[in-house]
DNA sequence: CCTAAATTTCCATGTATCTAGAAATATGGA
DNA sequence: TCCATATTTCTAGATACATGGAAATTTAGG
């Protein structure tokens, strides 16, 4: 992910329609939600939630299929992950983040040093 | 980290002046760049990126601290790490990430499954 | 073809954001 | 105090975004 397309997603992630929609999508998983079925449960009006949906879509971070005459929403957290990895990236150089794949389990693991997300605690001496 | 704070910090982040001057300060650690330093880096005039730095600490990714005549910044990177965070709670209710505390290494762990981040390989029969 | 349902596109209006010139504020040194 | 430096605040105009009514599009069923 470059800069350009990361503040594409930032700026659809930056308004609260969206950003509610985009959570209920990653908490609906693969079966997705119909634009109608967001539409309901945000309590947003149809045509103003399709214009925000469009502006996930163009952006990547959702995509859509047809299924009679709804179309199904869904979330691209393939999507998410690359938006995490470019935030995490630049603390790499720093030591405070290190990006690994665990081919065992299958995943990619991101160790964040507990002195830059638990600031409250004394730093151990580590650094 | 809430849906309103996030949204504040997408919305900080969503512009490329601000996201440029934010990668700069998460590259230049601890020791910060002062405003005409970031300034200078991105060509961008002072009165222009100090509104733009503004935004930034409002939204609470960035503090700022005087030294004599220049203004240091400094990325907030506890709230980038919070931002993470809140970006993966939602999948970790779909078994798609997880974060945990190793307590021995003093870091989070973040696992993010392959399937993922990796969609181009095939998915094992397992869903 | 006709009607209903689901969604999008078109359009106008109001609001917010971006930009940079000019003026103001804060600091350091003589 | 006076001057230079660093940065912010004020201001105005241009641009972009959000909203929702009305019309258009797509699909399903008779």
């Amino acid at each position: 992910m470059d800069i350009k397309e990361s503040i594409t997603v930032f700026d659809a992630l930056s308004q609260e329609a969206r950003l509610r929609a985009f959570r209920l999508l990653v908490q609906a998983g693969p079966d997705g939600l119909s634009a109608g079925a967001i539409s309901e449960e945000l309590g947003t009006p149809q045509n103003t939630l399709s214009f925000h949906l469009s502006h996930l879509s163009h952006a990547g971070i959702v995509s859509s299929r047809r299924e009679g005459r709804s179309i199904i929403y869904l979330a691209n957290v393939d999507m998410m992950c690359e938006l995490i990895g470019f935030l995490v990236e630049d603390c790499c150089s720093r030591e405070i983040a290190n990006i690994r794949q665990d081919k065992k389990k299958g995943c990619s693991i991101i160790e964040l040093a507990n002195y830059c997300c638990k600031p409250k605690k004394k730093a151990a001496a580590n650094g």
